[in-house]
DNA sequence: CTGTGTGCAAACATTTTGCAAGCAG
DNA sequence: CTGCTTGCAAAATGTTTGCACACAG
């Protein structure tokens, strides 16, 4: 259903983004624009409050909103240009969704969050799915634990 | 850290629970057996919201205040009496902790969630901590898709 | 008795919504 | 021009906290 994006640059991401608007009779905004680079160029996991903090700075003239912010974001994430995990204790976080599907190590120690693939363990899963006589469509997996730094402290 | 508590009866954990509170100098009330027996006899997941409604309704007496759950159920999850996994829409919810690991299927349909265990794949997941140099300490791990009722919807 | 636990309501944090004005197409 | 989009503030949601009274030990 949803377009695999492999591993694409912002005029890239742009553009889908410009088309997808486009097909929904929706408005290309300074403010969706805005947002969409700020997520492009930090590669970060944001939450709503971090990313609106940021856009606010990067971008003065635009005086955005918190609601802009979670308006687009759910729009992004809708058309698969965001994708979300949520963390237990830190919340909601959001990521460009510029690569192919990856997991999160996630330190508990400093929150550090490496992402990860692994074909064996996705295969897994879709046997578990298939013995259980369900159609996978998504899946979530997070592994906690402490970073080297943080093992020594 | 953790004792396992493999699969336990409402006596044992009830007992447990009993002196978990003794060796922390806190009090065995109504509220909280009520809240532990609840959970011991509906082993389904619950929600705060859902848990306390159930509480409520099953001991009319006690006149219960949802303050209480929420302190009652962080007391049994610091303790392992209790898990809890967030979902995405469906918020967090938390289930007696009276069984081994496990990871849940949940269907995007009916929001049934289906517990399974792979030992295959916890085993790779340890194999991908040790190769990013971290130290795990737990995991969650879920899968979305359609059941097979809702798949033929 | 003592100090922990409780219900209640207020406080909080986060996200959503209604609205009038702004602006893209 | 039209109607989608915005910022603002209010509302809604989910969770935590302060307090005076209750009650377990």
């Amino acid at each position: 259903m949803q377009k695999d994006l492999a591993v694409l640059g912002y005029e890239e991401l742009l553009l889908e983004f410009r088309t997808i608007l486009k097909s929904n009779k929706l408005k290309f905004t300074s403010q969706r624009e805005a947002i969409l680079q700020t997520l492009c160029r930090h590669p970060q996991h944001f939450t709503s409050e971090s990313l609106y903090l940021l856009v606010k700075k990067n971008y003065p003239k635009l005086n955005i909103g918190i609601a802009t912010v979670y308006r687009t974001l759910s729009l992004l994430e809708e058309n698969g240009l965001v994708s979300s995990i949520s963390l237990g204790v830190q919340g909601k976080k959001f990521e460009i969704a510029n690569k192919p599907h990856h997991d999160h190590l996630i330190c508990e120690g400093c929150g550090e969050i490496i992402e990860f693939e692994n074909p064996k363990i996705e295969k897994l899963q879709e046997e578990v799915a298939k013995e259980n006589g369900f159609l996978l469509t998504n899946h979530l997996m997070q592994l906690y634990g402490l970073c080297q730094k943080c093992q020594t402290v």
